[in-house]
DNA sequence: TTATTTGGTTTATATTGTAAACTTATTTAT
DNA sequence: ATAAATAAGTTTACAATATAAACCAAATAA
């Protein structure tokens, strides 16, 4: 009836980082940051969970002398976010009322 | 970009709470955790939360000497609901890849 | 009459999420 | 040259959440 939904995706702000990366290449720190409003602290955060499940590749270089964080969704982390998304589903979907009793 | 997501909503026992409310007149607790396989207590504190929020209406009678919790959504709680929808939808659909930097 | 089941609630704990504080280096201003 | 502000993060401490275990009261079954 209502599959569980992956809780690493189930979080506002890693959801919409996975969004973000879906839709692109990869993307640096600072822009992620920006389009999805975080915290610096919290986006440290989440990009590390989300990177220790597999679901983003994170390269750290530097640009010049200043630190410079890349993010990339993996193969893993867009199957998970295609099942979270058909989970979510089940959840949205108005059912026909089949009356219960 | 990313709107906020109603936190009461966006937990997956409430949600499903509501998605199996908005389909149906009414429902028992014991109907709901069935459906929801959730346990009770679990299930009590969230249907209490929902009930606080005005989302849902809890009716609480006996049923000979049983107790017999009803719920029902209300008009709030149905437009919390398309709200939320609303908004997950920008978490969800796939944007262009209009590269960054 | 003792044990089990039904229908819950309360409460304690574990897990999460989040911002504040900190670090290191770089510009910019004085 | 030195102080102040900015950039790019990380660490850590705290607040909020979720969840199950423990509990209660009544009814039914053994």
């Amino acid at each position: 009836m209502f599959p569980t939904l992956d809780p690493l995706l189930h979080s506002e702000l890693r959801l919409a980082v996975v969004s973000l990366l879906i839709g692109m290449e990869e993307a640096e720190f600072p822009y992620i940051k920006e389009q999805t409003g975080a915290t610096a602290g919290n986006l440290s955060v989440q990009i590390e969970k989300l990177s220790e499940a597999g679901y983003i590749e994170v390269e750290k270089s530097f640009k010049g002398k200043r630190p410079c964080t890349l993010c990339r969704i993996t193969p893993e982390g867009r199957k998970a976010f295609e099942d979270y998304v058909k989970s979510l589903k089940s959840y949205l979907k108005v059912k026909p009322t089949a009356s219960p009793r």
